[in-house]
DNA sequence: TTTATATATGAACAAATGATCATATATTTT
DNA sequence: AAAATATATGATCATTTGTTCATATATAAA
């Protein structure tokens, strides 16, 4: 699936206008697995519905009838929501009884949010 | 498409375990247009190919030709993605004869990344 | 003006996504 | 043990996404 380029200049039949700058990237890029991983990361965040689930959960902590309830669609597509947020580990959940409470992982995701807003915020 | 939900107690048919917070959330929640424009700019970041341009323009600008070669499909899915990027504001473009340049549209975007990727990093 | 090059755009289509419904699991209460 | 509640999971399906191909546009060179 992935495609290793080569990029010797004899056999190179592309119309590629900059060699080396495409070289010097490719040896700079970021590991396969490491940019699919961060992908996935962005990803899991550019859903309206998850990321209202993100910023209520910046704020505090809840169940997922709540997050239901706030976000306007059934448990189950919560439940199913949370779990990608888990596997990415942008949220965890601590079990009180039959409840669990659902909480960001840490601060990064705040910080990512945040710095994104302010990305929107700042142009014209 | 917007659905406002009507939290007040009488009517509340729903099992919601913590209505103040939902409450809470509800007026603290992001307005939706803005909701939207924040998942969608991660959304944006969170495709592979889209993820590997937006790398490498971190380091210096290319044009859509390089950026074909480096990411490994046609000049014509990179133009497609790199249209994305610029309405999201993401990348930007210096037009040089023919050529067009691209590069990141601020230092937000590259802080995103690495913001991410540190969160990535951290994890056991 | 014609030709070539660099990029953009629209159509088409396979693959991925996100919701619901039905059902399963886990915990508490009776 | 049985019933009720909170959450999870699998199947299904309409919608969205990302690519390619074909074609259009824009600039430069001939």
């Amino acid at each position: 699936m992935e495609k290793i380029l080569p990029l010797s200049s004899e056999q190179c039949d592309c119309r590629c206008i900059h060699q080396e700058r495409v070289e010097a990237a490719q040896e700079h890029a970021l590991p396969r697995r490491e940019n699919e991983q961060l992908a996935a990361l962005f990803k899991a965040m550019g859903d309206p519905n998850r990321l209202k689930i993100l910023w209520a959960l910046d704020i505090e902590e809840m169940c997922v009838c709540d997050l239901a309830l706030l976000v306007g669609v059934s448990e189950s597509a919560v439940s199913h929501q949370l779990r990608q947020l888990r596997q990415l580990q942008l949220v965890t959940n601590r079990r009180e009884g039959p409840v669990l409470y659902y909480r960001l992982s840490d601060s990064h995701v705040s910080a990512l949010i945040h710095l994104a807003l302010e990305h929107l915020r700042e142009e014209k």
